[in-house]
DNA sequence: CTCATATATTCTACAAAATAAAATATATAG
DNA sequence: CTATATATTTTATTTTGTAGAATATATGAG
């Protein structure tokens, strides 16, 4: 068996916002989901290095995307999560979940 | 309003950890408890490092505790995660599930 | 006593992840 | 053909994550 692999917190952020944006998950996009539902603002060349990070280690893939007809438009990078980027981020969920469940009910929680 | 914190994924682990021993938690044990829960084995000194700067961030705080009168025994340091701790925590853990929820229902799943 | 041994924590060094700011690329409108 | 609006890449640095060696300290055996 390989090394057992856990994603950073920040893999996971960006990961999470690729399965929400499914088909439209590209650089502003992102920044905008993560900034939305997260109540994080990042910078876009963190995001960017993150994506690449991800994509070697694959665990996300890229289509290309056209250009779109409105001034100022180069080509975008579509993301997505791969089956083993899902797999490693459930496993990362669950190792956090599993250590709190049966935790003593106080300010923390999983759900709710 | 002080810049806004996420905590890395390792150190959410070791809260947690936390959290589940209670009063108990000191280096073995915490060792013991991500092992088992989390299905991962990480290095003592890792776990050290990262309470190390846990403390130094104010997300911990330490107790002294007595050597205990069996073979083998320096006094060990009872780890408590403090109330900004769990604060930072749960924004982390929410930052995760608010991505997350309303995604279309596929591998990843935040409960069960 | 003192030394072997069992815990326990700390130190050291390095790898990986996170992050922002600046630079570059490329499309279209005028 | 140039100004401007996206979009992505590059560069540099800080913060986290990680293991292994070193150190500390308690007790049991003799």
């Amino acid at each position: 068996m390989g090394k057992q692999k856990f994603l950073g917190e920040f893999e996971m952020i960006v990961l999470a916002a690729l399965l929400r944006l499914d088909d439209d998950a590209y650089g502003s996009r992102i920044i905008d989901a993560i900034d939305e539902h997260a109540d994080r603002s990042v910078s876009i060349g963190a995001l960017y290095a993150t994506l690449k990070r991800l994509e070697q280690k694959g665990l996300v893939t890229v289509r290309q995307g056209e250009a779109t007809p409105v001034r100022g438009g180069r080509a975008k990078r579509y993301f997505k999560i791969t089956a083993e980027g899902q797999r490693q981020m459930q496993r990362s969920l669950n190792a956090l979940r599993n250590l709190l469940v049966g935790t003593p009910v106080g300010a923390v929680r999983w759900v709710s």
